[in-house]
DNA sequence: AAGTTCGGCAAACGACTGTTTACTGAATGG
DNA sequence: CCATTCAGTAAACAGTCGTTTGCCGAACTT
């Protein structure tokens, strides 16, 4: 890591710093595919040729903003996975950070919800590796937990794809409420919370596959 | 509905047909928002200038897509709930019906999954609208179940949502498996039955949110 | 048989695109 | 203080784009 910062190098910082946020703000309603480099320059205040002087690619500043993205994620999900106490305090908690998440960080979550499937195979490749980094972490948090005495290593990675493929879509919801309806906010966060509460039900009288 | 087709209607529905074929097969690699007027018409054989004597918009044309996709995903919902038979039968089939599809249909479920969260509000909100339709049909195919006896409404609708939430995940992971290793597809539809059954199993215990 | 409808075409419009080029000028380092 | 580095610029390149226009000719109507 080079910590040492010139006038220099923190000038080019600003303007990479402009470009991702430029990105960011038009992908907002757009998708990366559709994404210019014209335009990315022009809402950053560049000219067009600055932008090679960053990204070789619009691909790239994707997957740029993809790292961005999830180094928040990942903090967020650790701090879920960090938290002891019973099951429903448990779950009180994780659908809370969730919605703070989505919240504090709408524009990068939206970003990863529009792209995971989007059109651009190096960032979708980058969104799905992570997101398997993540339920793997899930799976060795819930191996410590009593309740998983006796789980195999298979159906421990199972119940992680579930909360993890749970927490993406209560994201989404939550996301689309947002720009729609806030009020809808609390009814997303309370079928979130049953449905994480029948999971946990399931999980206690669960007997392998 | 006009069924009368005179020569005329039908080299027009032609036409509409290979625009939409000539959409599906660029989507496949690419967004609904990055796509060309010139792009479809020159995939379909026509000149430019034809496309507006079937669609106002290239959205107009996405609509129609969802509309198409949303009615063969419709049928396959209703072969599934349609199903009797123990809990243990249903899920089996249920997968079975949802691997087929996405192998049948993959245009139009790869379709589905990249524009849910797209970039064309009119496309993303069609599809919305009818996955909640989905999960309304759903919740009332389970109410009729011995299993949902003393179900709230909305327990019925929390449980009809997270069974088609995870239908979609599911359906998506066949989908990227399929593209990159046909292999994977059995590991996936095993992890489906085993989400599914501890679903159903905390569903047996539910007591009520 | 004559008249009308209308799906499709070629051509043209201006606007916008990605990328390269040669250049400028301030920060850098000897 | 002078030489070098290098982020940023303006200009030009050859395309592609969406959309409109006027027209053709086959299918319909009467």
């Amino acid at each position: 890591m080079n910590h040492t910062v010139g006038a220099r190098q923190a000038q080019k910082q600003q303007s990479r710093r402009a470009l991702l946020d430029a990105g960011l703000h038009l992908l907002a309603d757009q998708n990366l595919a559709s994404l210019g480099v014209r335009e990315v320059t022009r809402e950053a205040g560049l000219s067009p040729a600055a932008f090679y002087r960053h990204f070789p690619d619009l691909a790239a500043l994707g997957v740029a903003l993809v790292e961005e993205s999830l180094a928040s994620l990942h903090v967020m999900i650790r701090a879920v996975l960090a938290e002891a106490g019973g099951a429903e305090e448990l779950i009180d908690r994780a659908v809370d950070v969730i919605q703070r998440h989505v919240r504090d960080h709408q524009p990068h979550v939206r970003f990863l919800s529009r792209e995971r499937h989007g059109g651009v195979r190096q960032v979708r490749e980058a969104i799905d590796a992570e997101l398997g980094r993540f339920a793997a972490e899930v799976g060795s948090a819930l191996a410590l937990q009593p309740v998983s005495a006796g789980w195999s290593e298979q159906d421990l990675r199972m119940l992680a794809e579930l909360y993890v493929d749970h927490m993406v879509s209560t994201a989404s919801a939550f996301l689309e409420a947002q720009e729609a309806d806030p009020a809808r906010e609390q009814r997303i966060a309370a079928t979130a919370r049953s449905q994480l509460r029948l999971i946990s039900l399931g999980r206690r009288y669960w007997q392998g596959s």
